[in-house]
DNA sequence: GGAAAGTAGT
């Protein structure tokens, strides 16, 4: 419809040459038409009123083509391979816009292989090449690329363009290289909240958290993307108060958040279980009319569930019109951490019913609420799910808690399968099939694998501790619990916790040892648990102890 | 036509 009436105003614009001048031409409009447009089939069309008015030879018009076909979500970026190849000596607005599309692509490397080309055609790079170019050489896993572009903005005398220096910085501190990116930004004269972010990302994804904060403090005017970086950063290393009192600050100082903000500062709430400072951000959601925002809607729900306020997660979650793999996940995964498996299985039929895929994050909190309610057939069935899709792709947590899960379900056998074809083994693998088994009251058998395990180089945690103790409690093996309970703090330097005695004062009371029992209860580091007084009671009442 | 930040699990 849009291009009928286009078309019809545009009768008098007719070009007399193939080159008509320029202001006409960013007047023209069948290219504010493509601002609008939401499909590669509509592109097609508008594309067509181009040629049909000559304008596609055109460099700036190719240009706007180009642009939207490499750079626009609605795009492709081989159509507009396509249409670069069509072109006869494209100008820099034009190599640089595909350039700057590999750089937000999979496949980085074709930037350079643009670059090169552009070169072999005797065009000299601009102030605009390199930071797309650099952009694609930080998505590389090699360093080396960025440092010859490095050599070519020398040669081309572009390293004091702001943008390009700051690329610059951010290409080597992506890498890791945190000194090379110290240096440049030390030397430069210009520095900006841009470059000091650039450095403050690199050094808190290094785990140099305190030097980002230094750098933080020393940002001369702060922008809402330096105050994300370093709310963020601290997200990432589990610093969740910091990254909230971080916050805090930021509304101090009247800085207005954004959706990233939102998004870090939501998954630090849930973390956390700060439903308060959640509930502000909501508000502010609200008020800025993000509330149908689908990454924001998650991070809502996600949060609302981990805080325990299971209703309005739901209640969002249910206003969510098309839902993605994340928002399945996030109920999926909240009605499990709060134990409510028979609901966390419910969105998962729900979720099936929806024709949604699971993915290996769905299955991983899928998996336990099976474990939990017994549900076995539905285990079998992601099992099978599991061997067809994960088959060349082994996900050893997901093998972990399959073991588990029918361990729990009273099939050790299967878990027994499971964990000899498991190609590699982790420590949780190791813990999951010593608990098995120590559950079924094969004390011994638990035992001979923990000997196994330390053959084959792993270090046994606190919870293969636990599982071992439980073993002796079940099985009633005193002496060797007094063994593996001394061995673990003695041999592996690893202090009991609150299960760790609870489980060798159950075994001890259970056998009599009452004042050994109290004394141990008497040496603990913290206040013991009714499970504990619970087990000497028990104690008591079968040995007829008043 | 441009540079910095962000979601689900282990």
């Amino acid at each position: 419809m849009a291009i009928v009436v286009a078309s019809s105003n545009l009768l008098h614009f007719l070009p007399s040459s193939s080159d008509p001048p320029y202001d006409l031409l960013r007047i023209h409009p069948s290219i504010s038409l493509l601002s609008k447009c939401r499909s590669l089939q509509s592109f097609k069309q508008i594309q067509a009123q181009f040629i049909k008015f000559g304008l596609h030879n055109t460099q700036f018009a190719l240009s706007k083509l180009v642009e939207f076909c490499a750079l626009s979500p609605y795009g492709s970026l081989s159509y507009a391979m396509s249409i670069f190849d069509s072109i006869h000596n494209p100008n820099h607005v034009i190599r640089n816009t595909m350039i700057r599309g590999y750089s937000l692509s999979s496949f980085p490397s074709l930037a350079l292989r643009c670059y090169v080309n552009m070169l072999l055609d005797g065009l000299e790079p601009d102030s605009y090449t390199f930071p797309f170019l650099l952009k694609s050489c930080t998505k590389l896993s090699t360093a080396d690329a960025g440092k010859q572009v490095h050599g070519h903005v020398f040669k081309f005398e572009l390293e004091d363009d702001v943008y390009v220096h700051t690329s610059l910085i951010n290409m080597y501190a992506q890498h890791g290289s945190l000194d090379d990116a110290r240096m440049l930004f030390d030397k430069s004269d210009f520095r900006d909240a841009v470059s000091f972010t650039a450095l403050i990302t690199g050094y808190a994804s290094r785990g140099y958290i305190d030097k980002a904060r230094e750098l933080f403090n020393a940002i001369p005017v702060r922008d809402v993307v330096s105050w994300n970086a370093m709310i963020s950063g601290y997200a990432q290393i589990g610093m969740y108060d910091e990254a909230l009192s971080l916050f805090n600050e930021m509304r101090k100082a009247k800085v207005t958040p954004d959706v990233s903000t939102c998004v870090s500062v939501l998954s630090a709430c849930s973390h956390v279980g700060a439903i308060e400072t959640g509930n502000w951000v909501r508000s502010w959601i609200e008020e800025q009319g993000q509330d149908s925002n689908l990454q924001l809607v998650n991070a809502m729900v996600d949060m609302y569930a981990k805080c325990g306020d299971l209703n309005m997660a739901r209640s969002l979650f249910d206003g969510i019109r098309e839902k993605d793999i994340i928002s399945w996940n996030v109920m999926i995964g909240g009605y499990t951490y709060m134990s409510k498996y028979k609901e966390a299985l419910e969105i998962f039929h729900l979720m099936q019913l929806d024709k949604g895929e699971p993915n290996h994050i769905t299955l991983l909190h899928v998996i336990p609420a099976c474990a939990h309610l017994g549900a076995l057939d539905l285990g079998k069935w992601i099992h099978t799910y599991i061997k067809k899709y994960y088959h060349d792709f082994p996900n050893e947590t997901l093998w972990t808690s399959l073991i588990n899960m029918y361990a729990k379900c009273g099939n050790i056998e299967v878990a027994k399968q499971i964990f000899c074809s498991m190609k590699t083994k982790s420590l949780a693998s190791w813990n999951a099939m010593i608990s098995g088994l120590a559950m079924h009251g094969d004390a011994n058998r638990a035992i001979e694998l923990f000997s196994e395990m330390a053959e084959e180089g792993f270090r046994p945690d606190d919870i293969t501790f636990v599982t071992l103790l439980s073993a002796c409690c079940h099985t009633g093996f005193v002496d060797l619990g007094r063994e593996i309970f001394n061995s673990m703090i003695n041999d592996y330097n690893i202090s009991p916790q609150l299960q760790h005695y609870g489980c060798m004062i159950d075994l001890l009371a259970r056998a009599g040892f009452f004042e050994e029992a109290m004394s141990l209860v008497e040496s603990m580091e913290m206040e013991p648990d009714e499970a504990i007084w619970g087990s000497i009671l028990g104690a008591c009442r079968i040995h007829k102890n008043l």
